[in-house]
DNA sequence: CGCTAAATTCTATTTAACTAGAAATGGTTG
DNA sequence: CAACCATTTCTAGTTAAATAGAATTTAGCG
């Protein structure tokens, strides 16, 4: 039995997101010379066919071309939707669904300053104050 | 040109790592029971086969037998460091190297209740302390 | 209105992860 | 000490992701 493909976009779909979500929508050609320029440097069929895939798996809707016979993209998918899925999957997979856990390992990696704690215990403290009206 | 392989361990092998870390060392058998309590019910060949890979890419190292004549593994890699190479990995993948704006997802997603944000909020004054001495 | 350059569709290859069967091996026990 | 049974080794198949070439289609210019 193999596992089920992950619900997540895989690592070019993700890139391809990111460019979409900066400005949507664009055509393949302009998909693709933004991909090289960030160092994926991928034939011009090659986006196509991963475009169209992310289209069959609902990620992209496929726009009628403006001008000329270029269809244009745009992304179905939210960024934070998308962030927060990889997150707390990655809480699930790696930490056992403990965010404080997480959280640990993040301080440890890099130092914080006083001034960004301080801005992340504010918003923690606005969190709090939404979830009990 | 395809991409390299990831240095992290597959879903897999992060699973087999996390029993290990648990309890180490242990025999093919032993994880495969493990695996199979954790709903991953695979032939005794087949983790054989991923343990042996492990081996292969120093995730593991292959004991001699204790009594009998199967072979015991223990993890080479330590939890932390997997734990935060991959949050690395995913910070600046989704989150292009910024920590605060993985945490402020993090705070955003719904499944934190109360008292999880608390106990976080206490792990940021907490380091706050530990950077002001 | 036919050409042509660009875009698309269709097909195929490669690699990695996952999976597992057949055959070989080697303790252990009766 | 020989047969048995667990373990291992070897081999191989499947699926998904990534990649791209060949053939086809078509917008729009000259």
């Amino acid at each position: 039995m193999v596992r089920p493909a992950s619900e997540y976009p895989t690592e070019l779909e993700l890139q391809i997101l990111k460019l979409l979500w900066k400005q949507s929508p664009r055509t393949v050609r302009e998909v693709r010379d933004a991909l090289a320029e960030n160092g994926r440097d991928l034939a011009h069929t090659s986006v196509i066919t991963s475009m169209g895939t992310m289209v069959d798996k609902g990620q992209l809707e496929k726009l009628p071309p403006d001008s000329g016979k270029a269809f244009r993209f745009a992304p179905l998918l939210k960024q934070s939707d998308v962030s927060k899925g990889m997150l707390g999957d990655l809480v699930n997979r790696v930490f056992d669904g403990s965010t404080e856990s997480l959280m640990l390992n993040l301080f440890d990696m890099q130092d914080l300053d006083a001034t960004e704690i301080k801005r992340l215990r504010k918003l923690l403290n606005q969190k709090l104050k939404e979830q009990q009206p």
